[in-house]
DNA sequence: ATGATAATGAAAACCATTTTCATTTAAAGG
DNA sequence: CCTTTAAATGAAAATGGTTTTCATTATCAT
């Protein structure tokens, strides 16, 4: 299934005409294997000692143009950094819950089925009401993990 | 009504040990009069011309002042710029469209009873399932405002 | 009115991200 | 397999949003 989804990244370069170039490889495989929401930098210091050749620009560079081409989805969560999440199947449906505090995502699933009737309605009636064309909507949570719970309560 | 909320946040700074400043009244006042979801730099232009003394140090401390005192509320929408807007009761339950391509901000407030029960539901469990506490939600919908639509059509 | 200290604003600095430019590499074609 | 072309790369520089430094100004308690 994994390898299907790797080859599906790379028929989707090749079909707009984009190399398929070790470091871009390599970049993704991080997606592929370690999954989450990484930022730009934590992708490279994860590479820094098996890949240490791959810059900064080139994956900065890579994440741009595989959000453009619908492999990856590109978010701001808050805290400065902008993360990326491998785009899987698009009936892989599901938001995030942030922490505030370390950044932590989580991706969770739940009442999809509710959500999406609500959504429909939503966007229905504010497509027609401000004239706008929606393309995507988040339903996202912040607040504080388990972690950032215990150590504050810690230090208290 | 509006005089009141602005002695509200007077109230708030005063309590908090803080200085009612002419430039902290004028930034906040960018709030009150025109709303809105301003990042640092629109209100540093807004000012130029009425309040050219006050300098973008100044609007960049101000504003993360007041988010941390509750009388802002911080935004990421994905452009670049964090977004800022006033704070209203807590009664007050809106979220927001945002356009991709001018970062258009529009708040709605559509189908709140329906959403803060299913909020409600999902937040129940999620707390629960991974021991998060959580603070706030987000229900935000990305696309193409009109204005957007029709600029786009009008050059294909 | 005075004094203390917070607040201010310009300049400098920081950091996430993008651009420039010389070099390297993928892939098409023979 | 070799050659050629142009895309991709990576380091350095640059950009721009945001934060820090430091000298000066302003708020507020007395």
């Amino acid at each position: 299934m994994r390898r299907k989804r790797i080859r599906n990244w790379e028929n989707r370069l090749r079909e707009e005409g984009y190399k398929i170039t070790s470091p871009r490889k390599t970049i993704l495989s991080v997606f592929e294997q370690l999954g989450g929401h990484p930022n730009a930098r934590e992708v490279f210091n994860d590479l820094s000692l098996r890949s240490p050749d791959i810059g900064l620009t080139t994956i900065y560079r890579t994440l741009e143009l595989c959000v453009r081409l619908g492999i990856l989805k590109k978010y701001d969560f808050g805290d400065g950094h902008s993360r990326y999440e491998i785009a899987n199947e698009k009936t892989d449906h599901h938001h995030h819950i942030i922490c505030e505090k370390c950044s932590k995502v989580i991706e969770y699933r739940d009442f999809l089925d509710e959500e999406t009737m609500l959504i429909k309605k939503i966007q229905n009636k504010l497509e027609r009401k401000y004239h706008f064309k929606i393309k995507q909507h988040a339903l996202d949570f912040y607040g504080l993990c388990k972690e950032c719970i215990d150590e504050k309560q810690g230090s208290e």
